[in-house]
DNA sequence: CCCCGTGTACGAAAATTTTCGTATTTAATC
DNA sequence: GATTAAATACGAAAATTTTCGTACACGGGG
């Protein structure tokens, strides 16, 4: 059972990614400076070629119809993490979603409201079997 | 160019390491070929050749005195799996730990024993606040 | 000791990812 | 229509990752 290949978006690319997912849709110049705030920013080019690079794999889409053109992410944010969390699992985890989401609640605080979901996340899974 | 340096290892240095994780120490062959069964293999020099690099970055440790070499990980899987983590929540998740973990358990199943380790640790996490 | 199969070192090509300089285009203003 | 600042396209350099060929070293059986 061969599973497909993975196609997973590269470290920078997810960076934007990120970024577009939080603002629905963003020009480059408004991608740039949210990334000089929180990480060390890249150039604004370089932001530039990496989404021109991103629109021709079809990771985004672009309204050239608009000055400046305007993009957004083509998958959904969930469908992307998935691929990645996949990728992960596969590669250091053994393919253990458990140890993995184990290891993720121990390492950082999280939200009562996530803690909440988890755990009825965590009801629905043991129902089941 | 200056490229940020990430102290995470690479997907393909990650295969090896998992292996070496589930054997504690093994040769270069025996890394081989487990390789060659899960994942579509490299060539043997190729495994090889990364396994010296490995142990060039510290990511690996060899004992030269017995032949074949083995090489065993330098860290524990845990802290590898900590930063890989760490650098993924960081990459494509917002830093929340609850989302990766939401999403890691609903895409694939779990053991009882691991469903019932989340539980005890959502358990500690709640009493903490 | 000499051969031979396996193991190891080394180097470098090929592929990918990241970076940015520079040229060109666009739209707004004069 | 000309000027100009921002936006976009393009190309290629730099850095990293992946791949493997080839040459050399080692050790056991003859």
């Amino acid at each position: 059972m061969r599973r497909p290949k993975s196609n997973k978006p590269t470290d920078s690319e997810c960076l934007i990614l990120t970024v577009l997912w939080q603002k629905k849709s963003a020009t480059v110049r408004e991608v740039f400076e949210h990334l000089e705030d929180s990480d060390e920013g890249m150039g604004y080019t370089t932001v530039l070629k990496f989404m021109q690079i991103m629109t021709q794999k079809k990771l985004l889409e672009r309204d050239s119809d608009v000055r400046p053109q305007v993009y957004r992410a083509h998958e959904t944010k969930q469908k992307t993490q998935k691929t990645l969390i996949g990728d992960l699992l596969d590669r250091a985890f053994n393919g253990s979603p458990g140890n993995l989401a184990l290891q993720a609640l121990a390492m950082r605080k999280s939200t009562p409201e996530e803690l909440a979901e988890i755990r009825t996340m965590l009801d629905k899974l043991e129902d089941a079997r």
